[in-house]
DNA sequence: ACTCAATTTAGCGTTTTTGCTAATTAGCGA
DNA sequence: TCGCTAATTAGCAAAAACGCTAAATTGAGT
């Protein structure tokens, strides 16, 4: 799902909830109060985070708890930095495909 | 342009011209050899990643010769690494934007 | 100028993404 | 159970991405 996780990276309001994110978990409620757009844009910009796995959402009660899941930023920083060096045989696509 | 970049990465097919531009600079009909797609359509991909400046293009005469930009791709894997390490006061968005 | 090969641009239809409002689900406390 | 708050799902319309075929462009050679 190497796929969806650059998808998911694609738009910048995303890269921003990850940015937040990355100082801490955060319920949607306060996420979603940090931007502009509606509530429910910010819920499926959540939920296609999740789905790429990027970052986990576990049930406080009443509200929801998101937080950043880093292994997966690594491996897609990973296999952007497979890109980068010179020939060394392996293909660094499928390398970080796991 | 940072925006345009991980859009330009969200492409599979995108990554994979990479990949390939990894291992050398290719004149763009030898990509678009390697690919099922139409020749147009791998032609908007080069130009895609040409905006995103991940890539280069150079005339040879009759043909055209794509080069990498490791600069750009090191910004984009230095954002997704600022995206993981725990808070330290900076915005890693905004950090690696130029 | 004429022609060929390499590539890009135009134009079009289909699919995906985005973002909104309205409606729904889920859990809590009275 | 009723009502409240938190969050998601439904449904829709507008915009963007994709991929194709056909047409145009660019440079090289004759």
């Amino acid at each position: 799902m190497q796929n969806d996780v650059f998808k998911a990276l694609s738009h910048p309001a995303r890269r921003q909830i990850l940015a937040l994110l990355r100082k801490g978990p955060r319920l949607a409620g306060d996420l979603a109060a940090e931007f502009d757009t509606s509530w429910p844009t910010m819920s499926r910009h959540l939920a296609v985070l999740k789905d790429a796995e990027l970052v986990t959402a576990e049930r406080q009660g009443n509200q929801i708890l998101y937080r950043i899941n880093t292994s997966v930023l690594e491996d897609a920083a990973t296999a952007l930095l497979g890109l980068i060096g010179r020939d060394n045989g392996d293909d660094p696509l499928k390398e970080a495909a796991e």
